[in-house]
DNA sequence: CATGAATGAGCTTTCATTCAT
DNA sequence: CATGAATGAAAGCTCATTCAT
């Protein structure tokens, strides 16, 4: 935009410059995810990134620190993702009931993982999976969404609505059973996917297939009907 | 029986020395439990293995053929372990009340999960740590387990008691609930006994410390309510 | 033989004994004969002869001091053969005219090559797959060969039957021919049975499967008079 | 051809580290040539040969895939060389009398094996030390060299200047001589070489040190007229 | 900035040999 | 004498990371 040949060319290119390194780093992060989804954290090398995103190796230590930081990296992406499909829970007068409220959030996060199922299906796998430091942070992030669970429920009880139950254990078994049925549907669609890509027509596990909508109305109703009245 | 004085001696050696072949392979595989546990298969090292079991390298290799072998061994332990945990779910005219039999059940795994703790913690980890075979094995394992877990639910609506839902969904929910929440007490107590070890009285989410009748109790209650009317 | 059940049984048990003892030898020789063979020395573990000989790995070390020191006593044996086979060329009045007698030592070592085509097969390899030890062991061996050969042509010569040649090189090389026909021609009988073990009737080089007389004729007659006329 | 300033030195470099890395390959080749030949295959392990070679472990395996393909690479530039150095005997008018191309293709195979004294020493060994890949492509360039002078034989033969004889075992024949005589050739200067190097005047088999083309026409001379008149 | 050759610690596995039973 | 479990040195190979160009 701005022809000016000398003074502000410095900005311009600088700007030019960092515009260009973070797009690299976007590269190498997609070439990275691709890897981690079919191989796994572990059997991944970093041989198998620079070749799926076409650069050298030492470009990739100009970017990254090494394979661990790659992988905090996108889990922090990952975690970025969920949490802002996420919204508490209002008692606002003109807000929805909150059993509405709650099935939005199961929508929004079930609509996320899709948009992002190669991250999801990276994600979703056990954090043992990685390394210590790796760990603590999708611990954490967990954690951190057991507490919410559990702050709906308290909700729930302190508006007369839920049964009494240790909200502890409740919220780790809603955790529990949304991760298992993410990792399956991920896994039900991708290899639907691969079926249809060669030709076959094998439906292998129908019912993880349906629209996301109603699979998280199913589990939003097993979930209510379990805790609340 | 015996016609010569010989007989016996030599019998006698064979087996004492098949005990002790025997013993040794228990050793390794208690060593190897231990190791896995605390870094995981990927991170465990044969050299950890031989390490914590006190014996030379070769002698591994007399025992089993490589880590993935005795890791195998291991999950076949485990699984049988929880299989025998498990009974169907009968209608017989004098047996208890079908959800009182899903209780028992829930009990019987929590209480083997509790007895093999280390094994358990190693497996209810995700497959995707370990390679293609075990992974495979794991796998149709907790298939198995969801194939369970669906009949009960069935059996439940053809008596009137089920409401009406997906049962594969219902399944793999309930399913990743039990993991997550036995993954999580298991990993409760480890710390909790570790910070018994130490002096220190932290206690970390003690929900999950309860005993385990009323954890299963409380999983169970979750479970029905969320599926049967 | 002797029933005397007390004077002599010491002798008895002590003859027996040793005879047991050879005869234990002999069986794990045959079976590391069999081993070389077919693995050649280098890739022959001490694990394939116990196991072709039916013994435990420490009995293997009290008769041998390990695998070289097998390996040097079959070819002490394979030498000892050889050597038998082969008479001095003798210019006595009586004695069959020196040709002759060359051809007969030739049609005698293809004998004894035949006979023990196992031995003789690992033997007629070279003697870099040996260590340092066995491999001078053998040079010497086929030095001895050379020097033989020598002496016969110096004899022929001096009787006017032999050209004007460099008798070493003319040894070494008769020494090579003999060796190369030899070691091709165990090659292809062993093809040959083991083709028509499998029923195939393919005739591999037709021309080395001859009988050894006429393939020693054809040697002794190359040497003597070359090719072309 | 130079439309930015830029490539030629783009070029050049790339040129350089294509040359260097092809420097290195041959640098790794030649230590590895001299490993082979004073240990012989089996016994020569990558560790001696990096160490030769003054590399790290992992460099090795960025030039070559293994012990065996550095091998196997070696067999062809020796077989190259060897073919190189062979033609085919010609009955063209102008062409010298067949035996006279007979001796320059054995005085030119001498040349060569003398020039790259290390690989021939190697390569003339028995192929039974290598595995059973490289086993086969040395069995196939031998096999290849009997066929050639069976082919010489024939032709000979059908000029009237050969005898009637079996072209299989007399090419046998020849093949081993020339392979025996090469190899304690090669032994016997590399054994003087040592022991100028040390200071003794040692000379062993006096006979094979003589220069190549009188060993070569002894050699032609042998194999055309063989020894007795 | 980008490159890719170089590094070396570390892995799994084999195998000749010893020695208590 | 016979056994075979135990040993540990040493082999081949991988891969995250560095650094001179």
């Amino acid at each position: 935009m701005s022809e000016s040949p000398e003074p502000e060319p410095v900005d311009g290119r600088a700007a030019r410059a960092q515009q260009r390194r973070h797009q690299r780093r976007s590269e190498i992060l997609a070439a990275a995810t691709q890897v981690f989804r079919e191989k796994g954290y572990h059997a991944a090398s970093v041989g198998d990134i620079i070749e799926a995103a076409r650069i050298a190796r030492g470009t990739f230590y100009l970017y990254f620190n090494g394979k661990r930081e790659i992988f905090t990296e996108l889990a922090s992406e990952f975690l970025s993702l969920i949490r802002g499909s996420v919204r508490k829970i209002t008692l606002d007068p003109g807000a929805p009931p909150p059993i509405e409220q709650m099935r939005a959030n199961f929508r929004r996060v079930m609509g996320t993982v899709l948009a992002h199922d190669d991250l999801a299906t990276i994600m979703l796998r056990d954090p043992s999976e990685v390394d210590l430091e790796g760990r603590a942070q999708m611990q954490q992030f967990f954690d951190q969404v057991i507490g919410l669970i559990e702050l709906a429920v308290r909700t729930g009880r302190s508006l007369g609505f839920a049964r009494d139950c240790d909200d502890h254990i409740i919220a780790v078994s809603a955790l529990g059973a949304l991760r298992e049925v993410l990792r399956r549907m991920l896994a039900a669609r991708a290899e639907a996917a691969r079926a249809e890509a060669e030709g076959l027509d094998v439906a292998p596990s129908r019912a993880l297939l349906i629209d996301t909508e109603r699979l998280a109305d199913e589990l939003v109703t097993f979930f209510v009907r379990g805790v609340f009245t």
